[in-house]
RNA sequence: UCCCCGUUAGCUCAACGGCAGAGCAUUCGGCUGUUAACCGAAGGGUUGGUAGUUCGAAUCUACCACGGGGAGCCA
């Protein structure tokens, strides 16, 4: 095992002359006359340690199976480059070669390759420079997003993710089930609802959660402030670069907390976690930033320093409607904004983070707080250029009266949200959350274009190999 | 799910009705403290699948599969 210290990234770090030995997979081999060059990686940091083999160290046997993606243990002296590119280099007295890769058919070259042929060899995509970078700051976010949330006293929170709730207004759920599935397709209610849940695992139907939200709020309404972060699943044929079956999701539920202290919140989340990123994996945004897109440092910046826009949906609309352009949606006061809507807003009008408040009841879920216009919730959507909708939030319902008719207005059957309704009944109070998508605000840091590519293994409809 | 585009060597692409090509990778040789090194040579193909049109199909048509972009749904 690769102790502290021993990482390539701290051999980098270290001054010429110690005795070390680095364990790795070689990037690429450049061989001269009686000289040669293995750039090796263990994932620590994005630069290579460059290992400089003379003739006679390692036998010409094992020499030549020294190649692009076999794994070596280098044991030998740190010592000041002579050349351009990299400060320190390990000199070998020894090589181990630990596994070797068939250069013939080991598909990873020195070369670049596209995202859809990396997307294929998933299961060794991690050694490319792209999603190694991909992978820390995965890393690094995932890390931010506690220390954001603990900085300030809240409990992290673990939710169900096997649920009875099936209709929590967040799209298609994936049915689990023990029972035999009889040729009958697992989705068709045909056969009336549910005709054989009682004999199964739970007695009931189950589904893997869209959302630890409600479950959040129970925790909330006893713990004061809490947040999950963990896998949701949501089973809607979405074919995009930004949607998958599979996705990780932060969503503090903060109680006392109305929809200005959730905005705040929100704001101060993502300028928090963006710095933190910057600064720990400043080498891998770079990176980014040079091969992939070379406006997020800008836009990075942008985003922490700036105040981020605060309109109302009524007033996006009327921004929109005096839009001198021709919309393939035309906007007006009732429908949901559309991804060309919610990228003039924050790239053009803007340009900068936005959010939107306020929203018509009946494109929102049941649980957002009703206005005392009747007509608006307590919604917020934190908007920002490229991605869209990053964050997604509201002040809760806490009246029990307002809920239970907003339920029985979207169609949901109260019996089975009893438990929910309970918390209105004993001890309610306001209370506010959200939710991040983690791969979106990832594909958000790198400049990615395809959520696929920020995270390791993907499920998307049709595809759930390795 | 809908609308477009694509699928040719390991990878990235060319050839657009008439002999299957290049760069990179790989193998071999040369040169050089190299930096996605450089120079030379060689090997590498059921042109995604099935049917059809044609004297002749990688090329045109239909259907299917897979991939990409946009849209919807959403985070």
């Amino acid at each position: 095992m690769i102790k502290p210290g021993e990482y390539i990234k701290d051999i980098l770090a270290m001054k010429p002359g110690a005795s070390i030995n680095a364990r790795g997979w070689v990037k690429t081999r450049r061989d001269s006359k009686g000289i040669h060059f293995l750039q090796v990686n263990d994932g620590s940091g994005f630069q290579d340690l460059q290992v400089v083999v003379e003739d006679g160290i390692v036998p010409e046997e094992i020499l030549t199976r020294i190649t692009t993606g076999a794994c070596i243990k280098a044991v030998g002296d740190l010592i000041e480059s002579p050349a351009a590119g990299q400060a320190v280099e390990l000199r070998a007295n020894e090589i181990i070669l630990i596994g070797d890769a068939d250069p013939t058919s080991y598909p990873l070259q020195k070369k670049g390759h596209s995202m859809e042929f990396l997307r294929e060899i998933a299961h060794l995509r991690a050694r490319s420079n792209t999603f190694g970078a991909v992978c820390r700051v995965r890393n690094a976010l995932s890390d931010a997003i506690h220390r954001f949330f603990q900085g300030r006293g809240f409990l992290y929170i673990h939710t169900p993710l096997l649920t009875a709730s099936d209709c929590e207004g967040a799209g298609a759920m994936f049915r689990v089930t023990t029972l035999p599935l009889n040729g009958a397709p697992p989705n068709d209610d045909s056969k009336g609802p549910d005709a054989d849940s009682a004999e199964d695992f739970f007695g009931k139907p189950a589904y893997l959660t869209v959302s630890g939200q409600l479950e959040a709020e129970c925790l909330a309404l006893a713990l004061g402030n809490v947040y999950t972060f963990g896998p949701t699943f949501r089973a809607e044929n979405s074919n995009t670069p930004r949607h998958l079956a599979e996705f990780w999701m932060v969503e503090p539920e903060m109680a006392f907390c109305d929809l200005n202290d959730d905005m705040e919140l929100a704001e101060e989340f993502l300028k928090f976690i963006i710095r933190y990123v910057r600064e720990r994996r400043e080498d891998d945004l770079q990176f980014f930033n040079k091969r992939i897109d070379s406006t997020i440092l800008a836009n990075l910046d942008n985003v922490c320093e700036a105040p981020f826009g605060r309109i109302t949906y009524t007033e996006a609309i009327e921004w929109l409607q005096k839009a001198d352009r021709a919309w393939e949606y035309p906007p007006f006061w009732g429908t949901d904004l559309q991804s060309e809507h919610e990228r003039y807003l924050t790239e053009e009008l803007f340009k900068k983070p936005i959010i939107v408040t306020d929203y018509p009841k009946e494109i929102k879920a049941f649980y957002m707080r009703l206005n005392d216009d009747g007509k608006t919730v307590r919604a917020m959507d934190v908007l920002v250029p490229r991605i869209g909708e990053i964050i997604g939030g509201s002040q809760r319902e806490e009246r029990y009266n307002e809920l239970s008719s907003a339920m029985r207005l979207q169609g949901l059957d109260v019996e089975s949200y009893s438990w929910y309704l309970d918390l209105r009944r004993y001890g309610t109070v306001p209370h506010a959350g959200f939710g991040l998508g983690l791969e979106r605000m990832l594909m958000y840091l790198t400049g990615m274009k395809n959520i696929r590519d920020v995270i390791p293994f993907p499920r998307t409809p049709g595809s759930i190999e390795f």
